[in-house]
RNA sequence: GCCGAAGUGGCGGAAUUGGCAGACGCACUAGAUUCAGGUUCUAGCGGUGGAAACGCUGUGGGGGUUCGAGUCCCCCCUUCGGCACCA
């Protein structure tokens, strides 16, 4: 063995090992199963941190599970549809399939220099034929459902990606991927009926004990069920309706007019200013302004029996209850903010309790529940129970029902673009949609198209791809030219692990063994910026998938950790600040097991994590020291079994020997119980120094040496692989390498202190410290405080009025 | 505006059930090794007063509960994240 430590001598020879030992296969068996998963990356070209840090937390748990004892499955894979490769395409030339391939084979090497332990025979890229005609099958299957449908509606347009985006991959008005303003746009798109799980995915959010509180929370705001009441206003001398919904039928009273969301069926009939409707229309979607146009008609007010004016207003939404809203101005601050711009009667309806009559007018909307004013028959009652009987009014006059609504919309899936999967339909004349034969699957996306970056999607002028057959009549068809979401692709990816994509096959109705064995994922380990994206497409394509008779699982990830992101000079990483750290340079510098142990040591895993030169160095330090620590006595340890006896090992050894107990113990339960990487490798820092300080004076103190230093290659083994390797064999433990060995334990009576520090108080304020033999009841630490010099000159001319004894820490005497 | 999380040395961060605040690491200081720099080793390291023993003070601010509060309760401030015309 080297005198220095070198990880460029040490790691290529362990990863090279792994994988001629197939080390990390994982195949179905009686053990216990674990199935550890981290995000799969994009292919963008290489690593970052935030891989590095993903990636390193996600080996620490499979490595430290597979030690435990259980059968893990750890794979990886790759996002590998998506725009990056197709601009790249426009701008370099490159066929994104080229381009997507070169980068995997890259990024491969990466992550294999980081010796992570991944069963690799089970990748899966997205992009292969293999994967994504599951995707078009899974297409198939929810239209013959009804899951899936076209329709025409407004949907989110980023002009920069030229393409369609769901809900939720606009972030704050903005395109989630290349930060565009999105605008709206009425489209034909395909979407997936995500909404006839939304009940079901609300529920659910309530098993999801083992994921972050926040991830939670935001599921099912974002799911955002209301309880209301659809009502309908009568148009006053016309034959027609409008619809509303609210969630306060207690201000129904106050409900001075009426706003039509633009595309409202029924704005184009009560408009006969076009133009004007137009100009509002316009301006639909767009938050910065409210504007409202009259319609010149009236409706009949249900409950006062008055005609109150119809307008059509851009911020009402189509997409949302019904299209159409009563305005209330009295007690909503939007309705509010709308009467004074033009002019509309003002109302009120609630007042708070033992509010005068004939109040003030108001300033703004008085929001909050009260009591009912000028409401009829309701006047007096609390907001609460008027909601009751006003519903139960209206449902028995026949003026409405009471309804439950989601802010969770379909899932727009049409992408109009090349790199993803084709949506697998037809158009026929004679036969309309017609999705493509099961056995005529996958649809594969023509690779010989010309990449222009102008007039949209290469599909459109493919005329191989575009032309073909209808599976219903034979005749001439077309084919669809959009492409699937690239969210499709990664909401059943951790299925597809379970049976690898060389043995990927579905059959309705037929549960599939492996998913039985290996699902759910039990740890899950990312981005928290998936919160909702990512994680809510997944647990509605398990249902789906659940639904087809394949698992019988309901929700795919049953533990969710949320890692932070790795910054420098509290700024994110990025080129254009220039405060990128490269992988590549760090492990050639300092060696994957130093990067892999900062990236866990600096913080832990759910908060940011601020990057230290200089904290790398520490890191790359201690594994110097463990280096040195395990040659140290190389001679003396060879020979020796460390299995001791703790009764006849010198004090010193004994220090040493119950120094390792508890360092199992605390190493083990902080990465078993909280995932505490950090403060578990700050305990692995302090054995490596009681170590380098102690002083072996026997056999026996040798032996324990040996004990101390194989548990200390056990417990790195997770963190830093391959330097555990090396030293275990150096150590001559080389029947099995550590990968494989068995997790140690600690004896609980060795790891039991014999003394402990004694905190001595008068009244709080800590006046002495002692030794004091572990154990001793509580009337003998009393008396050894009291007796205490120190203790009797502070508490001298003053009365004990009271002692607290806690068992073996602590004594309190209030005095006075 | 609403919801959520967090505020601890110069820095990253530790602290079962309320029980020695600052583990571990980084930086820094002094000493040893070295021609020197680096490395390595030893010691020190919240603030303040003191030569020292030791004292006082200290976990964003203010109150409270308690023998005892970083930890529990109330109010406030700041920062970060999410949502934001969802009627």
């Amino acid at each position: 063995m080297d005198e220095r430590y070198d990880p460029k001598k040490v790691e290529p020879r362990w990863q090279k090992y792994w994988e001629e030992h197939d080390t990390f296969r994982a195949g179905s068996d009686d053990r216990e199963k674990f199935y550890c998963l981290e995000m799969f990356p994009y292919p963008s070209g290489r690593i970052h941190m935030g891989h590095v840090r993903n990636y390193a937390i996600g080996d620490v748990i499979a490595r430290y599970k597979r030690m435990k004892g259980y059968n893990v499955l750890h794979p990886m894979g790759w996002d590998s549809f998506g725009m990056p490769a197709e601009n790249a395409a426009i701008k370099h030339g490159v066929h994104p399939s080229k381009w997507t391939y070169e980068n995997i084979d890259y990024m491969k090497t990466q992550l294999k220099r980081l010796g992570l332990s991944y069963d690799w025979s089970r990748e899966v890229a997205t992009c292969n034929p293999s994967y994504y005609r599951w995707n078009q099958w899974f297409f198939i299957k929810m239209l013959e459902k009804g899951l899936a449908y076209r329709k025409s509606s407004y949907v989110n347009w980023c002009p920069s990606c030229e393409t369609v985006l769901a809900n939720e991959q606009v972030i704050d008005t903005r395109c989630w991927r290349c930060d565009n303003v999105v605008v709206q746009k009425e489209l034909f798109q395909w979407f997936l009926k995500i909404t006839h799980y939304a009940e079901e995915l609300l529920k659910g959010c309530g098993e999801l004990t083992g994921w972050p509180e926040k991830v939670v929370v935001m599921q099912k705001n974002w799911i955002g069920k209301s309880h209301g009441v659809e009502v309908d206003f009568r148009v006053d001398g016309m034959d027609e309706v409008i619809r509303i919904f609210t969630t306060r039928p207690d201000t129904l009273f106050g409900a001075t007019f009426i706003c039509l969301s633009p595309p409202h069926p029924v704005s184009r009939k009560l408009v006969a200013d076009k133009a004007a409707l137009e100009k509002v229309t316009a301006q639909y979607g767009k938050v910065d302004e409210k504007i409202g146009l009259f319609t010149g008609h009236y409706c009949i007010n249900p409950m006062t029996k008055e005609k109150i004016p119809v307008y059509v207003a851009n911020f009402v939404l189509m997409e949302y209850g019904t299209g159409a809203i009563m305005s209330v101005p009295a007690h909503d601050q939007r309705d509010f903010d709308f009467a004074q711009e033009y002019g509309l009667p003002v109302r009120v309806v609630i007042a708070p309790e033992g509010a005068a009559h004939g109040q003030p007018p108001l300033q703004e909307a008085y929001e909050e529940a009260g009591f009912l004013v000028d409401s009829g028959e309701f006047t007096g009652m609390q907001s609460g129970e008027a909601k009751e009987k006003i519903i139960e009014y209206i449902e028995q006059n026949g003026l409405g029902k009471k309804v439950v609504n989601y802010k969770l919309r379909d899932w727009g899936i049409s992408r109009q673009r090349y790199w993803g999967t084709p949506i697998p339909v037809v158009y026929c004349e004679k036969c309309g949609i017609v999705p493509v034969r099961e056995s005529d699957l996958p649809v594969i996306l023509p690779e010989d198209v010309k990449f222009t970056g102008t007039g949209g999607s290469p599909l459109l002028v493919a005329e191989s791809f575009l032309k073909t057959s209808c599976p219903a009549c034979g005749a001439d068809a077309r084919r669809e030219t959009d492409t699937m979401d690239t969210f499709v692709d990664s909401s059943w990816y951790f299925i597809a692990y379970c049976m690898g994509l060389d043995h990927l096959s579905f059959t309705e109705g037929a549960a599939v063994p492996e998913l039985k064995y290996w699902m759910p994922v039990n740890q899950y380990i990312g981005g928290v910026e998936h919160a909702v994206l990512h994680l809510l497409y997944s647990r509605f394509f398990t249902r789906v998938i659940r639904d087809l008779g394949l698992t019988a699982v309901n929700e795919p990830f049953t533990n969710l950790l949320t890692q932070g992101m790795v910054i420098r000079d509290g700024a994110k990483m990025s080129k254009s600040k220039g405060n990128v750290v490269d992988p590549d340079y760090l492990i050639e510098k300092y060696g994957a097991d130093t990067s892999r142990l900062f990236s866990l040591f600096a913080a832990p895993p759910e908060k940011d994590l601020e990057w230290s030169d200089k904290g790398v160095e520490g890191a790359f330090r201690f594994l110097s020291r463990i280096w040195n620590l395990s040659s140290k006595f190389s001679k003396e340890i060879g020979g020796v079994s460390s299995s001791v006896d703790g009764a006849e090992v010198s004090p010193a050894g004994r220090g040493l020997l119950r120094k390792t107990h508890q360092t199992i113990r605390k190493v083990t339960n902080d990465i078993g119980r909280e995932l505490h990487f950090n403060t578990a490798i700050a305990a692995l820092m302090e054995l490596a120094n009681e170590m380098n300080a102690f002083a072996p004076g026997d056999e026996k103190d040798f032996a324990v040496f040996r004990f101390a230093l194989e548990s200390m290659l056990l417990m790195l083994a997770p963190f830093t692989p391959h330097l555990a390797e090396e030293l275990w064999e150096g150590i001559g433990c080389s029947d099995a390498c550590v990968s494989q060995e068995k997790w140690p334990v600690w004896d609980e009576e060795l790891a039991k202190d014999e003394e402990t520090e004694l905190v001595i108080q008068v009244n709080g304020k800590m006046r002495g410290k002692l030794m004091v033999a572990a154990g001793l009841p509580e009337e003998r630490l009393k008396e050894t405080a009291l007796g205490d010099a120190k203790i009797i000159e502070a508490i001298a001319g003053k009365q004990i009025r009271k002692v607290i004894v806690v068992q073996g820490r602590l004594v309190n005497i209030v005095a006075g």
